[in-house]
DNA sequence: TTGAAAGCGGTACCAC
DNA sequence: GTGGTACCGCTTTCAA
């Protein structure tokens, strides 16, 4: 049996309502009790119990709040899949969510939904935003607050917030070219790089976790270009049908970004070519699924947005449950996964 | 805010107790009034809270009890790591484990292993063990008592159990085989494959999945041989020292176990060839990283252990928390990845 | 500033 | 067979 506030009562002789303010910071303690409190739960390792925790705030519920740029963006789904995952097996134990979409990623948009999420009670925040100084501020503001903040699938390190939850980026682009080295070796390569919009950095990363590896492992190859598809799937085709015109020798893809790989399917069923080309793509959205089972693209590099989202809020949830800081908890990696036509089978 | 026993007693006209009473199936309550209630308990869409089950299990905590056959074989640590994981995170909801650990596959060990773990007083179960009889009408009689029996990486489809917990065997040789596709397009293959013991149906399935992938895929392959490893490394290096002396055409090797892979490793090492062999074995364990590491197996198709550890644990508490059945959970299979040395490295 | 007590949802014990 | 009540750990309100 673990530790409780009766416990810690008991060995300061105080009441275990007092033990429960000074724990949680209430300012009706004097400052001399809350210390020898404090002290006291450190030394005999005191543990809130969840279930309690959770009972008592029935009446005041834990509402996390939650701002995803997903309107329009079918790469959101397993996130949102995620959320809900979290929601269901912790709404028992006090936990309610507020979710704000939004399309796009506008930095003034994105800091007003994260205002209205404070204005509508939010005890804790789960966004997935840019980098950008003026979101980072707004951060920083909200961790004063007690507030803590997780960052989902793109990280502002520099920020105030509790953790990270997402991909490693350059990596993901590492494995890309470590596949690539298996399938291709010895032989030389013509690539072609599409890349995604400039805004979200961890296209970036993965090209460069790409390209690093592939002068790592000596693979032999010229890279014919590098288009930009802006996320957009008419924009991208035209790009790629271009360089496939203009670059008939391109044997090899490398697509960095999950969006617009409808557009780059187009553009590789209309140009084929004998012996195939190697696609390698990111991200599994329903599209790229089709595409993989079509034998248009070879392989996908995913990076589990649905733990992605499921993490999030368990972390949050933690941090409500157990009365944890509101930075530094451990940031969650997600595994960057290959998958091949038979993972996307029956 | 959600249905309570509190209104469900108002909305019968009788006490909580009896309501808790009837849903928990104590037969001290009238068949009638017990009927009314579950009734209505449906129609309102009761569903027990956690919290309150948890807090008041307190005094009578739910143990689960968990075997595994995991003496000298490395790859149960992430099984228990996983476990121990689930356990940390539901111990303040009412949870304790009780883990026997065995050498081996032996019926009858594990038998009295079960009987013990009763004996201790455990409410559900989670085993790894094998497909026979003897077990399978074990975990009948087990769940006749209402106790929720959990299998872990090892199915028993037959038996009467909550539900199971592991890989899709077929699938990872499938995958196996896909991946061989990929890196060998066009070229003739001869094939070497490496299997364990018999008693483990999963591997054979592994074989049967990756045989009939290269036929679906019109892969060119001789199969030179199969060898049985017994599971040993020292059996297993033998095996394959022999083959490659008797073949030395073997230029892609599938290991469709994970034990035995110091052996296979070794082999490789002591009979070099150029160009390399392409090796693809199965389930991540120390020794296999450091092969993959060192460029002498290509691929690793995992099975996630950890999460199979973590699942059943919470499947089990999930039973337990939520008043389920002893049957009829949905399996939770877990994920085959394909991991290359990138995924190993830092 | 502190203590006492009610209440969150559920189970178990003791009366009747 | 059923109702009433104490209790699990914790927060919050009300008194002192």
């Amino acid at each position: 049996m673990s530790v409780t506030l009766k416990d810690i009562a008991r060995a300061c002789g105080v009441s275990v309502g007092t033990v429960s303010r000074a724990l949680n910071d209430k300012r009706e303690v004097s400052s001399a009790t809350s210390d020898k409190i404090k002290q006291l739960a450190v030394s005999l390792g005191y543990v809130p119990n969840r279930a309690g925790r959770a009972l008592s705030a029935q009446k005041n519920v834990w509402v996390i709040g939650i701002l995803l740029p997903s309107i329009n963006s079918p790469f959101f789904d397993d996130i949102k899949r995620g959320i809900n995952q979290a929601y269901a097996e912790l709404q028992d134990l006090g936990l309610d969510i507020v979710l704000i979409e939004r399309e796009g990623w506008n930095v003034d948009d994105h800091l007003a939904a994260v205002t209205e999420l404070q204005a509508r009670g939010c005890r804790a925040l789960a966004l997935c935003t840019v980098n950008h100084p003026k979101i980072s501020d707004k951060i920083n503001e909200i961790a004063a607050d007690g507030v803590p903040v997780v960052l989902i699938n793109n990280n502002i390190p520099e920020a105030k917030r509790l953790c990270f939850v997402g991909p490693d980026y350059y990596r993901s682009g590492q494995i890309a070219a470590g596949m690539l080295d298996k399938c291709r070796r010895g032989q030389e390569i013509n690539l072609l790089i599409v890349m995604g919009l400039k805004i979200h950095e961890g296209h970036s990363l993965r090209v460069q976790g790409f390209l690093k590896e592939l002068d790592v492992r000596h693979v032999k190859y010229r890279l014919v270009k590098i288009v930009e598809g802006m996320d957009n799937d008419i924009i991208t085709q035209q790009a790629c049908m271009q360089a496939f015109g203009e670059n008939p020798e391109i044997d090899t893809v490398y697509m960095a970004t999950g969006s617009g790989v409808s557009g780059l399917g187009a553009a590789l069923i209309a140009s084929r070519k004998e012996p195939k080309r190697l696609v390698i793509a990111c991200d599994e959205i329903y599209t790229t699924r089709e595409l993989v089972r079509g034998d248009i693209i070879d392989f996908v590099i995913c990076q589990d947005p649905q733990m992605q989202g499921y993490q999030a809020i368990k972390k949050l949830h933690e941090c409500l449950s157990r009365q944890g800081l509101t930075t530094g908890a451990a940031d969650y990696i997600v595994e960057s996964s290959i998958k091949i036509k038979n993972h996307f089978e029956r």
